[in-house]
DNA sequence: AGTTAGCTGGTGGCCTCAGT
DNA sequence: ACTGAGGCCACCAGCTAACT
């Protein structure tokens, strides 16, 4: 099971092997419900499974995660599965005494590969803790092509333009703006998870399963990514100062919001997002200053982030790409920005907003 | 296109010190 | 004497860039 630990591993592959360490650490029987992805919103993790304590099911919704060995990972776990009816479960490959009593404090039930758990219910009280990791397995980090931020930067990539994929990892490289070593690593370990298929020597790499890939990335973005994009937020005097920005020419593109009302005409924005190249962003700001009056705010609708990406992956003039903007609609929490963020998923499942 | 040495930054653990 | 907070330090994963 050491390979467990030091590789990336698939989310079936982990939930049978917590599950299999509960039934002989704790003799606790499972069964799984279902498996996602879930098409509805409201489903974002990745399985059901029900417990059997004395012989009665208790049904948990799952969220694994490979590595958790940070504070952030758990208690973004925690949120994300704050939104789901039935009670949430972690389940990851190793969890640490002090990550465990963590996730205790935060009251987030876990389970691990090596029987570790924390379930707490109506008859249920279990906290094992200081079952030991194999020898030689390292408590390491991933290097997870949607787990890490030059990871999720070329996944974004291959994701926005079709046909990236299988280019030189040099040219992938470049518009991710990543080292190559990095494309090497997010590549091996997407082809390691079944999202790259390549043909061996001098054949051509293929992308499979996008929608899946993109679901992961979209995860990921908000907690890895997101926050190296040096956000600042301002507020602006007027509520429609958006309708008449042109963006295009200055080098900067819409996201979020106002992104999916242009692309989709369904959403009146609440909340801008922008994000601007960091070479041009000083001077970019100075006209959003005086053009709008713009005034830096905590709490201000308006966030300008750094632009990450290559030149051409935009999904229109001045518009961020598909999947980031389905990100931050994602990311919003907002009930609104989720039904639309599901209507441009199927948009771009049907090939209508990929650009390449 | 792949490999790897070296640098960087984040995290966890240990130590010290102040307060009770 | 004990406990908790804060600071410091070592370790290690992630990343880059040079090299093959």
């Amino acid at each position: 099971m050491g390979a467990l630990i030091t590789g990336v591993i698939l989310e079936s592959e982990l939930l049978e092997h917590a599950r299999a360490a509960l039934r002989e650490r704790l003799d606790i029987e499972t069964e799984i419900s279902s498996m996602g992805p879930y098409p509805d919103l409201q489903r974002r993790h990745d399985a059901e499974i029900d417990l059997f304590v004395q012989g009665e099911p208790r049904r948990y919704a799952v969220e694994c995660k490979t590595f958790v060995d940070r504070r952030d990972v758990a208690q973004q776990v925690k949120q994300q599965l704050k939104s789901v009816a039935t009670p949430g479960l972690l389940i990851t490959s190793y969890l640490s005494k002090e990550m465990a009593a963590y996730c205790r404090d935060i009251d987030l039930q876990f389970i691990d590969t090596h029987g570790n758990a924390f379930l707490k219910g109506p008859g249920l009280l279990v906290y094992v803790t200081g079952e030991r990791r194999e020898t030689g397995a390292k408590p390491g980090r991933s290097t997870g092509a949607v787990t890490t931020v030059a990871g999720l930067r070329v996944a974004f990539t291959l994701l926005t333009s079709s046909g990236m994929v299988a280019a030189p990892y040099r040219e992938i490289a470049s518009k991710a703006g990543v080292s190559l070593g990095a494309v090497s690593n997010a590549v091996e370990d997407l082809e390691r998870r079944g999202y790259v298929i390549s043909g061996g020597a001098g054949k051509r790499r293929a992308l499979l399963e996008p929608e899946k890939l993109l679901e992961e990335w979209t995860l990921n973005y908000p907690i890895q990514l997101r926050p190296k994009l040096n956000g600042r937020r301002y507020s602006v005097p007027s509520t429609d100062w958006w309708k008449d920005a042109q963006l295009d020419m200055s080098g900067a593109v819409w996201g979020g919001e106002v992104a999916a009302h242009h692309l989709t005409g369904y959403l009146k924005p609440a909340t801008q997002t922008i994000y601007v190249a960091p070479a041009a962003r000083g001077a970019w700001l100075k006209g959003l200053v005086t053009t709008y009056r713009a005034k830096p705010d905590p709490n201000g609708s308006l966030e300008v982030l750094d632009k990450f990406w290559g030149e051409g992956l935009e999904s229109g003039p001045g518009i961020a790409p598909f999947a980031l903007v389905y990100a931050d609609l994602l990311a919003s929490l907002d009930p609104r920005s989720a039904e639309t963020a599901h209507l441009m998923r199927k948009e771009w499942t049907n090939g209508d907003l990929n650009p390449a």
